[in-house]
DNA sequence: AATTAATAATTCAATTGGATTTATTTATTG
DNA sequence: CAATAAATAAATCCAATTGAATTATTAATT
């Protein structure tokens, strides 16, 4: 058989990947315990032979696995299910205290610290609020606010924290001026790696992410992320952030910004460019308050403080809608994602607002072709950012991400 | 430890989904193989030694997976490498010879059958052009076309053969207007499936995707992908269409429209909004030379029949930069991609025009805080939806989605 | 030129460890 | 009591690892 000339392919570069290594024992008992974790949480409570039916695993493989994990107190035995033919089936459920972890959310206004525990619920938190972030300040936060938090745990609760996770913002030191910071001030940051700082203060294992793909994770794991498999989401904060999730994991991209969002071109209400974070941005609010002799304090302190602010808060609502439903449609033409998540920094009133309002201002736009994404509230809330950085260690630690292992192709055969 | 009452989680609907399964040994061999495999074919030749480093894998293990490998005749020893201390390591490649694969592309304007070797390269092939495509025109070519080229084929031969990809354009019902078919001829393609069509008269395993989606393949894997592991890919063929390559993986999406890109709004030279492939698509370009006199036979017969068609397409690939180029703005807004790729039905000195005037044009645009790819020439050309095509049932039976085993966790940590 | 040391690729044999298979026990319904 | 399903125990299987041995080469020394 000789070869025909068909178009040649032109040389390229040598491959610029190190692809996945090899597999062995030890690491698929690693992937199972995990799956068999990930599977239980997913579902709130599974017995051992509905984990061995979901993941293909024989039943004797999952007992074997469910009673270590058992043994170890990730999980717990519920009340068996009687009612049908058969053994009772003993559904297995997380144990919520098996494993704690802290968050620390660090933004432009304020900061957080919460624990959260195995199931991802906040079982205690500290607040700060300050004019602009320094790094100092924020160390002594962190390091005087996870002391403070573990006296108030027993020594075997305290053996349990799996780590500390960050959630902070890219850049702190751009938008200064945005932020009302005295020129300069903000500069510092350039040169701190808050992660390793506080790494060498700290007995845990620190981690460290975007604060918008934070938020984004929370609400994944513990918000509408099983019920949608891929979807954009927006973080309205400070500034406006967001993240991107495709097949059930968080995708970060080359450079960590994959839908971080705010620099995305959109029309003003009078038809110039410019960038999302510009408008749907709670620092704009705060101007537009301040402007009117409004005191934007409130803005700050909690989330639940926020009062209805009238007049500037409805424009300020109006024009971030319009400014979300083109950056939805823009999205949704480049990926076919099932929902587009809102939420942020505010009660879920405001955000009940803020979402119907984009709803009513996509159906305005030209969709013709575009697979239009549900539109939906974000069912975190205004802590998502902290939660998902305490999801971090939980995460590298006892869980996984969804079907990266033995993914199967996706194109259907026939024979 | 009481519940501090946070943010309450709003109940979601149960998961839709059905995880990744558990692992063994068997699925571990078989991805270990298809690991082996992937390495070798990515980076042309290497020894068991350097597999066993790259895999991470024993050198035992590799040695024993190697020698199967080496036995069934996927692989073949080349000349052993002298010159360095030690033992000479032996090269392992690819054995070109060791599978073929049929690669049906079905057009509005054309077809095309090629037989594809273990190594990507077209060996065979059959072109046929039409006015509009008929099922029963397309079967009957592809039945007697395989029929055709496996008789060129010994028994040998036709025993490697892995199967037929077809590429095949959405939903060619629509926009039969702009082909040109007569009212209603299309209407036949709602009711067929052609793969089942198709796999009930073949003795082969019969695969299907998107004609884009199978060319933005191509070019992951035969084309710049081992050097972008993640770009958004745009094929202008009588219609326009794309892909998404994300961590060195297509992604297709939950309607496996992710890509389709053909729908995106652009601003139109007289600035109204416009939808890409009103621009930039091949038909366009043959509107343009019929409205001239020009006869537009030439665009279809072969891609290397093109010749220079002066003005109508000087401005043809101008309008079409520009909508590229603004295509590719609103993509990277989205997801940091590494690269643009452009490739399309047409002679390679047409797609340096075309790239090249998107360079142009994008520098025109406002890129203020979007970190912009890299956009470049396709390396694989006119054939890749074959291409892609041909490539599904070697993907599907040999060889692995990069990185979908054990994938790292990405968030950094330190302690 | 002959000899020896060092290095690296490859393979052989024994061991390890986790999943599966098969058989058994337990608890329930009808 | 029969049927059914969950859960477990023991035996088996299988692929990767470990560690030692083999082979082929270069580099240094006599």
């Amino acid at each position: 058989m000789s070869t025909l000339d068909g178009p040649e392919h032109t040389p390229v570069p040598p491959p610029i990947l190190n692809p996945a290594g090899g597999a062995n024992q030890v690491r698929v008992r690693a992937y199972n315990e995990r799956l068999v974790l990930s599977l239980v949480r997913l579902y709130g409570a599974l017995s051992k032979a509905d984990i061995a039916r979901r993941s293909g695993l024989s039943a004797q493989t999952v007992s074997v696995i469910m009673r270590v994990l058992e043994k170890e107190g990730l999980l717990s035995r519920g009340e068996p299910v009687r009612g049908r033919v058969g053994q009772p089936s003993i559904p297995m459920h997380i144990n919520p205290d098996a494993v704690y972890s802290f968050g620390l959310k660090m933004g432009r206004r304020s900061a957080d610290l919460v624990l959260m525990d195995f199931v991802g619920r906040i079982r205690m938190q500290l607040h700060r609020t300050y004019a602009y972030p320094l790094p100092d300040e924020i160390l002594a936060f962190v390091i005087s606010g996870i002391r403070e938090l573990e006296e108030r745990l027993d020594d075997k609760q305290r053996c349990r924290i799996a780590g500390l996770g960050i959630a902070a913002p890219f850049e702190l030191w751009n938008w200064a001026e945005e932020v009302g910071a005295p020129a300069g001030a903000m500069e510092v940051w350039r040169e701190i790696d808050l992660q390793a700082d506080i790494a060498s203060r700290v007995s845990h294992p620190v981690f460290m992410q975007n604060d918008a793909t934070s938020a984004c994770g929370a609400e994944l794991v513990f918000g509408v992320g099983p019920s949608y498999p891929d979807f954009v989401y927006f973080f309205i904060g400070s500034f406006i952030g967001g993240g991107i999730v495709l097949n059930s994991a968080i995708f970060s991209g080359r450079t960590g910004t994959a839908g971080a969002i705010g620099p995305l071109p959109v029309r003003g209400k009078n038809g110039e460019t410019k960038q999302l974070l510009e408008i749907a941005s709670i620092f704009v609010l705060e101007n537009m308050l301040r402007e009117r002799g409004i005191d934007p304090e409130p803005l700050w302190y909690s989330a639940d403080d926020w009062v209805d602010f009238g007049e500037p808060m409805e424009a300020w609502i109006q024009d971030s809608a319009k400014a979300l439903a083109q950056a939805i449609v823009a999205a949704a033409s480049i990926l076919d994602f099932s929902a587009a998540v809102i939420d942020g920094g505010f009660p879920s009133w405001v955000r009940s607002r803020v979402v119907q309002a984009t709803i009513d201002e996509a159906a305005k736009l030209d969709l013709q072709g575009v697979v239009m994404p549900e539109i939906i509230e974000g069912a975190v809330g205004a802590q998502a950012r902290a939660i998902g950085g305490a999801s971090l260690p939980i995460f590298a630690r006892y869980l996984t991400d969804q079907n990266v292992l033995f993914k199967e192709v996706d194109h259907a055969e026939r024979t």
